[in-house]
DNA sequence: CAAGATCATGTGAACGTGCACAGCCTGAAC
DNA sequence: GTTCAGGCTGTGCACGTTCACATGATCTTG
């Protein structure tokens, strides 16, 4: 009545019945193909084969207690996720990942409250076998709650919470991106450079200044409070900082900015201010983000490994899955050189 | 041993016995509270809390046959797929209309020909219940696949293929949105309208064009082949098009284009051939992409309504899996008024 | 050569749920 | 008071798979 097509999706029945062998052959041949004979295992696979058997995973799932499928957890999700096409490489990136091993990826979104209580109720009744998590927030309640619940869990950055140290994570290494780029900058001749970096409670402003400052040192050059500003990694907040960091040193050759989004509000200060990049002033922005290309001039940057990072975070949660215990994933950043710096 | 946690996930039975009832009675008040007295069910609904229990959905799918999930499936995925904010409105509107009625999106991209063999076992093998197709190709065998294997699928823009006429779709107007921007253009002032169409084996190319000859013919202009180019959707194609309409006609003073992207390789062209843009040439392009905001001038072009169609894809995907033959969707456009026309 | 070890195979039980069916109770109608 | 209808509730079964265990066969070893 329902589905006619239903009755005829062949069981493993079927395929033990065709082969001639018993069910719990087939069930062996299918995971892993151990204790079984040559001679039966291809009796089986030509069963398949003829049968056009695919396993049913809610049987499977309901005795072995896993569901073959992970979840690609948004929380907080912010308009410039998907307006960022790295977010999309990671997301792409993901599922292909997952593919390779024939993993089903659930996409899961957290706007509000509710839907962030309604996916942790969904994960924790063990629906999926482990998060991939992306958050824009540092002190996310999702990672603890799902970590409690003993569901593994992959976070995509470092998790600022010194309580989440035991939380995995995969990450660009933002203080040897912020080094690399300084120390261009100062082998560009600058020595007047100055920083934007991102809020202090987010891993990427933390360790992006700390790069700037050990450089600084590592030059000979003394760190002066005065040539740091803070924003919020948007455009207008890096126009702003900007135009205060000018303020207090017109000679100002050299700007670090801790994401590319800020850096164009920057350029277009520099601009209003009459100052010429590179020539008087060298930008250099952070994540090689739409925005890098398409400003004028093109931004200098440092540019994160996405397809690198989404590939280890699957790794990762995988190898928690099966029960090892997986640290931190660091990678290397790449610095693109254009024409800002 | 592998995970003492799952013991603990209370059961049905559970659920029951702390009610005071039968399995069968937190069943029905689970699904629908029919047949249940209002006592018996307050008493379940207070187990339910009390326990934490949350259903086992691989249980419910093995005796039900249905999942309780639905595929997002991107074939032939394209790198401006995933550049295209729209893209990414669509993905994450459905995710977000399907999390309303509690429906887990599996995110699946079909690159090559393996892996659209092994999706097409995957939901043909039952493990979801419906399908949200997204195809560039308008011979999608996948479509045909998955329809013969009796899934729902629900196609985002009309399919070509006049034998998947029986193929749920939803999609904009593109003729309707076509006519909008030309009687715009007309409006305008302008006489002399070319116009740049995408194939002609795309329904895009198709509707897009119809579009303009029948405005013209409204407006009593007499239909002229050598005012219409081909191009490819690309913006290498839009430049190359532009330039040989400017060569057979320099008089033109109206350019519609069926694609931004196209579109803003004719601005570019125009600029080339010492046109001003909208002065002499009035441009309109199709898709507002960021391409549209981005060039220069920003263009004028027709929104389709992504946020819409995400949930009407949604809508219609949910009524077939219920057993309902909803048609096609048709969603109007609007015109996006900007600098260039 | 016997005893144990190793391997291939079959079988019953269990996972947690929905559904059909049967039995119960209540109340209304005659 | 009896009957009938109809809503409410409990119980057995089935879904398709994996796993633990038992059995028999083959191989090894002292």
């Amino acid at each position: 009545m329902r589905n006619p097509v239903r009755r005829e999706r062949p069981t493993i029945h079927d395929v033990a019945r065709v082969a001639g062998v018993s069910r719990g052959t087939v069930s062996r041949v299918l995971n892993g193909g151990h204790h079984v004979s040559p001679a039966a295992a291809e009796a089986v696979n030509a069963a398949i084969r003829t049968t056009g058997y695919v396993v049913n995973r809610h049987a499977r799932s309901l005795i072995t207690g896993r569901s073959g499928s992970v979840a690609f957890l948004l929380t907080e999700p912010q308009e410039r996720f998907f307006e960022d096409p790295n977010f999309n490489v990671l997301l792409r990136g993901c599922t292909q990942a997952l593919a390779a091993h024939d993993i089903p990826l659930l996409l899961m979104i957290a706007g509000s409250r509710d839907e962030q209580r309604r996916i942790v109720r969904y994960v924790s009744a063990g629906h999926v076998d482990g998060v991939l998590l992306v958050s824009s927030h540092t002190g996310d309640p999702v990672a603890a709650q799902l970590a409690q619940a003993g569901i593994p869990v992959v976070a995509c950055g470092k998790p600022m919470d010194p309580r989440a140290g035991r939380l995995a994570h995969v990450a660009a290494d933002d203080r040897e991106g912020a080094r690399d780029m300084v120390r261009h900058l100062l082998a560009g001749g600058r020595r007047r450079v100055g920083t934007i970096t991102g809020p202090q409670d987010t891993p990427g402003g933390v360790d992006r200044l700390a790069g700037y400052r050990e450089v600084l040192a590592e030059a000979g050059l003394p760190f002066d409070e005065s040539l740091v500003e803070t924003g919020d990694y948007g455009r207008d907040s890096g126009a702003v900082a900007a135009a205060r960091l000018l303020d207090r040193h017109p000679d100002l050759d050299g700007l670090f900015v801790a994401s590319d989004l800020m850096a164009r509000g920057a350029l277009e200060a520099l601009a209003r201010a009459g100052r010429s990049v590179p020539d008087q002033v060298a930008v250099g922005g952070f994540d090689d983000s739409s925005a890098a290309l398409a400003s004028h001039p093109a931004l200098t940057t440092v540019r994160q490994p996405w397809d690198r990072i989404s590939q280890e975070m699957v790794r990762v949660l995988l190898a928690r899955i099966a029960g090892e215990d997986t640290s931190a994933v660091i990678l290397p950043t790449r610095l693109v050189v254009r024409d800002s710096g």
